[in-house]
RNA sequence: GCCCUGGUGGCGGAAUUGGUAGACGCGCUGGAUUCAAAAUCCAGUUCUUUCGGGAGUGCGGGUUCGAUUCCCGCCCGGGGUACCA
């Protein structure tokens, strides 16, 4: 009876005791809270350091195991870098406008403000208990009137500015409307989509109206006609990623490009500056890349045509019309024996003949049934013939004008001059229609060569005849010029960013339109200009949800309806967490310059170059009208892999209500079926009464077993609810503790790598914080530390690990921090050290990592202060790692034969003495000739015999 | 096709500047402890071997005293992008 009594106490006493990660969990992290132990305030007297992580949308299925990884790793270096003396902005904040949200309140009736709160709230939650040091009092909301005020604000500023290349740089739109009073825009250096040339006098001569069309080519923000995604069906527009093949994803109807008079951003004007900065900033070259593909630069030459005059022109003007190609190859012009048009091209119709005008109308309608994907899939080789000719600059000859898919009316200027004998495509083309084919450029030199590698020797070319390609591209250019028919021209692939989006979950336009239907933009006053509460947001005969507002109008005129795309908050945020609660500006000049510019941002490939750019761009356009200071806004950037789920699958026997285990599958005709996760143990065996539970069809079905267990089939796939493989980091949590899953997801493999979740080694780090916690603690759990000095040894331990962590955390290696911990701890236990001088050290360094295990040691310990906050980082002395004596690896012929102990200072005569005189050398080199003696101070000894 | 990545034990991975390949962890094997199990601890764990060694970082060459690392030519996986003139 009385040692039943013990039992129970004891056990209780361990529980109260033991290591406890959920209680440290909870008592650490209400103590942060109600200390502000993260709040971060402008402080002079320190470096800034500003970490950020990439802006979660907040959706409805919350966080899984692959979203903390990028977290984990930024909070680490954020506590790093406090405790190294920085002022570090660690801020969090929801992208929570958008689509998913939308279309849930579409499906369900609930409200997306309602969905978005919840979804927030679960998402910090979630946040939260993962012990991640965010400063939550700078939170940012895309969706909050307060913060899409400045949103708007920005974007009334695109609108009222354009573009200098000169000064490079935006400049006022008043300023250009000042040049076109003067000199219309003959004079003009603004950047524009604007072909067409005015004096000051015919501007003057405009309406109001063509004045104000006019400058819409000129302003950053602008309306053009875009083509979207429409379906009559669904009667509402899709983004491309909801059509497939050219219905819609959700109900297969067909979809249809459909023009819309839309806001787009002039991004273009800044295509060059976009790509040369890039050279300046720390991203993964891989990144560069594809930013740099994404702009797309090429450089070649404007040639233009003329057109041969119609046999029959119908008015006389027509007879001096031009063409405009874009080419990359002006060498080859000799070679051009036919023109091709973008079917959309606005001088199609004008220059089809009478006998061809059918045929090309239903050529165009057909392309125009084709979204844009499936017109750019398809290689299949299709045009028509309009009938007309242009003139060869040089030759004089007459060149048939055809229209085709394959040339796309938004690029280079929507017509090519087509020449077979050097372009792939054109040449498919020509051997389709029987057309010319002219050979232009020998490369007989270059067997391997193909056409993109720009090599041969000019002929049939008239004065190129002769000159290596990379010679006659410069020369035919100056002949162009020359002549005037044809300039030096660089292109950009890189297009103006669609920004309307004909959806009500988004920032309302601050724009209203007078009786003439010209733009004004809403005074800076009436900002935010709120989005309306309505019920029913469903778009209404294929018109954007607000138009369905009665008084969705400013002074009597009607605001525009549609609203902006989810890139617009996500553009500017990271200004904003520098001074997230100023009414008064976006963020005031003393906030912007102290904190300046993201010194490590981290996320996702997937947004490498989407929000990238787009938010390099605003940056830019707000660094040119002196807002920010820095040229670019993330100096240092870091992509975490993607953590992808592991599938489980069981199969089902076709048409019976039976399962087959997996290596029994192929006796059978059967389908596999995801299963949950969770129902699998981890030898992948299936929980069979689990599974009846979760789907009830299992109640009555036959299992086909082996050795008496189901087993199940594995597949690695992205992590997501319709495959039943989200992992949830609460329960990890939950199991291990915050420290554990925090130190595990590191421990996986380098950040950037894509990986699959598993928690096979997640005891191993559990195993690592018992240990630690075992330091500071005899077996019946009582907290003994001792006072002397540390020994030499321990020392050395110590600061292997402090260097060692230190110089990894700098280079974000953190799985092999999580390795150097582990072997410190190893050591340290095997000495039975419980130093209080090196563990109050060790628990500094542990506690960017494991900060909960860390702050109750620390506290155990006797401070008052706190580990997280009030601690400086420790320093690492180089003389508890000197050796007298260093152990050398000797190498016979490259090989590693022996090692030998040599003092460290030794000269390299004699350390070859004493290495020739090892036994296992002299056995290797006995009777062979030495023929060099490689020896590298403190690192290698090598002998070729 | 083009651009970018990566390829190392049974598994995740380490080797930072060309210098001991496989750190650390998982798993596995054997042992201690236990009535037993879990947990814990100890030892072993690239392959091969005639126990001297030999081979080995996707494959084939090269440079070097020495190559996972640098160079040339291939193969395979992952991501991006695509009629871009």
């Amino acid at each position: 009876m009385k040692s039943f009594k013990f039992v129970v106490l004891l056990s209780i006493n361990n529980l109260f005791m033991a290591y406890n990660p959920r209680a440290l969990r909870t008592k650490w992290q209400s103590r942060w809270k109600e200390e502000q132990s993260y709040k971060v305030e402008l402080d002079t007297s320190k470096p800034k350091f500003y970490v950020l992580d990439m802006f979660p949308y907040p959706s409805g299925s919350g966080l899984h195991v692959g979203h903390p990884l990028g977290y984990v790793a930024s909070d680490i270096y954020s506590r790093y870098k406090r405790l190294k003396g920085f002022n570090v902005l660690h801020p969090m904040g929801f992208d929570a406008f958008g689509l998913p949200a939308e279309q849930y309140a579409i499906e369900t009736g609930k409200h997306p403000s309602q969905t978005t709160a919840e979804n927030i709230a679960t998402y910090k939650r979630q946040l939260n208990l993962i012990g991640l040091s965010f400063d939550w009092s700078r939170e940012v909301i895309t969706s909050d009137p307060s913060y899409y005020k400045w949103t708007q604000w920005i974007f009334t500023k695109m609108f009222n500015y354009c573009y200098c290349t000169t000064a490079d740089k935006a400049q006022p739109i008043s300023f250009l409307m000042e040049q076109f009073e003067t000199d219309g825009n003959l004079k003009t250096s603004a950047f524009t989509d604007y072909s067409g040339e005015f004096t000051a006098e015919e501007w003057k001569a405009f309406s109001k109206k063509e004045q104000e069309e006019i400058l819409m080519h000129y302003r950053l923000a602008f309306r053009k006609v875009s083509f979207v995604n429409w379906c009559e069906a669904l009667g509402t527009v899709l983004a491309n990623d909801e059509v497939i093949n050219g219905f819609s994803e959700r109900g297969g109807h067909p979809v249809v490009q459909k023009p819309l008079l839309q806001w787009s951003l002039r991004i273009t004007a800044y295509a060059e500056r976009l790509l040369n900065s890039i050279q300046d900033l720390e991203w993964s070259e891989s990144l560069k890349a594809q930013q740099e593909n994404w702009i797309g630069k090429s450089e070649g030459a404007k040639v233009v045509f003329e057109l041969a005059p119609k046999p029959n022109p119908s008015n006389a003007e027509e007879g001096n019309q031009t063409l405009e190609v874009f080419t990359t190859r002006p060498d080859t012009i000799f070679g051009v024996t036919f023109m091709v048009l973008a079917p959309e091209h606005p001088l199609v119709n004008q220059l089809t003949s009478a006998e061809n005008i059918e045929r090309v109308k239903a050529y165009k309608a057909r392309a125009k049934s084709k979204s844009n994907v499936d017109r750019q899939a398809s290689k299949e080789v299709s045009g028509e013939f309009t009938g007309a000719y242009a003139i060869h600059p040089f030759t004089g000859k007459q060149i048939p004008i055809w229209i085709s898919e394959y040339v796309l009316v938004d690029y280079g200027t929507g017509a090519i001059m087509a020449v077979p004998s050097d372009d792939d495509r054109d040449h498919a083309f020509a051997t389709k229609f029987e057309i010319e084919i002219i050979d232009i450029c020998d490369k007989s030199d270059y067997p391997d060569a193909t056409n993109a590698d720009k090599l041969g020797k000019m002929i049939n070319s008239d004065f190129l005849n002769g000159l290596e390609v990379k010679a006659a591209i410069p020369l035919a250019i100056k002949y162009l010029e020359d002549k005037g028919r044809g300039n030096l021209k660089v292109n950009y692939k890189l297009r103006d960013a669609n920004f309307s989006r004909q959806r009500y979950w988004g920032e309302p336009f601050p724009i209203a339109y007078d009786q003439e239907g010209i733009a004004h933009q809403l005074p800076e006053e009436e900002l935010p200009l709120e989005l309306p509460q309505m019920e029913d947001i469903k778009p209404i005969n294929g018109k954007a949800p607000l138009s369905k507002v009665q008084d969705w109008k400013y002074k009597g005129m009607p605001i525009d309806t549609d609203t902006m795309p989810g890139n617009a908050g996500s553009s500017w945020y990271f200004l904003r967490y520098m001074d997230p609660n100023n009414s008064n500006e976006f963020c005031s000049p003393a906030a912007l310059a102290y904190w300046q510019d993201v010194d490590l941002y981290v996320g996702g490939t997937e947004h490498a170059v989407g929000h990238l750019m787009y938010a390099r761009f605003w940056h830019k356009f707000l660094y040119d009208l002196a807002y920010v200071p820095t040229q670019e806004p993330f100096k240092k950037l870091i992509n975490q892999g993607m953590i992808q789920g592991e599938s489980a699958f069981e199969y089902k026997v076709l048409g019976e209500n039976k399962y087959v285990s997996y290596n029994l599958k192929d006796t059978y005709d059967t389908n596999p079926i995801h299963v949950a996760i969770d129902l699998v143990n981890d030898k992948g065996e299936l929980d069979l009464e689990g599974l009846k539970k979760w789907r009830p069809e299992h109640a009555n079905a036959e299992f086909v077993l082996e050795d008496g267990k189901y087993i199940v089939g594995h597949e690695v796939e992205k992590m997501s609810k319709s495959k039943h493989n989200v992992v949830s980091p609460d329960d990890v949590i939950e199991q291990y503790g915050a420290d554990c899953f925090r130190m595990f997801e590191m421990f996986l493999g380098p950040i950037e790598n894509h990986k699959p979740w598993q928690t096979k080694g997640i005891d191993g780090v559990a195993k690592f914080l018992r240990k630690t916690w075992n330091l500071f603690h005899d077996t019946a759990d009582n907290f003994v530390v001792s006072d002397g000095k540390a020994s030499e040894k321990e020392m050395k331990v110590l600061h292997t690990c402090i260097k060692k962590v230190n110089d990894d955390v700098e280079r974000f290696s953190f799985n092999t921090c999580v390795s150097a911990f582990m072997i410190c701890v190893n050591d340290l236990g095997e000495m039975k050290c419980n130093n209080r001088a090196v563990l109050t050290e060790l628990l500094k360094l542990l506690s960017p990592f494991a900060p909960h295990i860390s702050e109750e040691l620390w506290e155990q310990l006797g401070h008052e202060s706190s580990v997280v906050k009030d601690v400086s980082y420790p320093e690492f002395e180089e003389k508890y790692l000197t050796e007298s004596v260093i152990n050398y690896p000797v190498s016979i012929n490259g090989k590693m034969r022996v090692k030998i102990d040599l003092a460290a200072d030794i000269l390299q005569e004699d350390a070859k003495a004493q290495v020739l005189a090892n036994a296992v050398v002299q056995k290797w080199v006995e009777g062979k000739e030495l023929r060099k003696f490689i020896f590298v101070p403190g690192r290698i000894v090598n002998i070729v015999v």
